[in-house]
DNA sequence: ATTGCTGCAAACTCTTTGCAAGTTC
DNA sequence: GAACTTGCAAAGAGTTTGCAGCAAT
């Protein structure tokens, strides 16, 4: 995704096109992994030291509400943020702080299948998501 | 369990036994579901006001690194807390904030199987957890 | 006696909010 | 020009910390 997809998408949900909400989003999309909004306002504004962390924040609630992107929370980190995008899972480091999308079509049919067969009791599953927790073999920085 | 399972966990890590962390973890097996630490702080001091909620941040820390319990987030909420029981996974409401626990031992061989089939890529798998996202029918509140 | 825990209050981090001025459609 | 968005700065929530005195082993 570039720029111009984050104006095609503002457009067609008749919100309002700014510098700042393309430029939020084009942070979200260059940094690699699941950035915390510190590294999003950090590299929205080394291109515009104007933009302010209120708007960032603000921006990032709007494209939540607006279903855009997602928020993502580990169990002993901040809030991270995700674009919205194909059902994926996550991988999580036991030892370091990295998250990597998991994408496993045969995954999420084998638990769709085991559900349509087991209903859980008083419960009406909408989806679901799997974190699974581990190691990196490579020891790439996120 | 009950205060003395706590006396003895705490014994059995060479911990100190103190009536602090023996309320605090007392609250946590009271409330049902998953406590936010406003709740624990709530129990605690209604069966001791002098508590303070610095020394129950303390506890829950003390607890979380010892493995007596764990913290659990949902991508909107705050820190929420669970005793560390067996391998469970987590229901979560998608219109409330209720979250319930869920234990499903086929399930677990299922994904077990699953992933010693098929390896992940640079990535050892140590464990997993399913967060089944939709809407419980019983309208309790938690 | 020693080591570690508690209570207190202040500090900190992350996020949200109110509002006047500025932008977008 | 109407409605919405921005920047700023201040406030808010939730959590962490430092330290003197106290309690557990």
């Amino acid at each position: 995704m570039n720029a111009s997809t984050i104006i095609d998408i503002l457009k067609q949900k008749k919100l309002k096109v700014t510098p700042q909400r393309v430029l939020v989003f084009e942070a979200i999309m260059k940094i690699h992994g699941h950035p915390v909004a510190e590294q999003i306002i950090e590299t929205v504004q080394k291109k515009n030291p104007n933009i302010s962390q209120g708007t960032i924040y603000k921006t990032l609630e709007m494209f939540v509400k607006n279903g855009i992107i997602r928020k993502v929370k580990t169990d002993a980190d901040v809030m991270r943020y995700d674009a919205e995008t194909e059902k994926h899972h996550h991988l999580y480091c036991s030892e370091t702080e990295r998250i990597e999308d998991y994408y496993d079509e045969e995954l999420n049919e084998l638990i769709e299948d085991y559900f349509r067969r087991k209903q859980i009791p008083d419960f009406e599953m909408e989806d679901f998501k799997l974190q699974l927790v581990g190691r990196f073999k490579d020891k790439r920085n996120h």
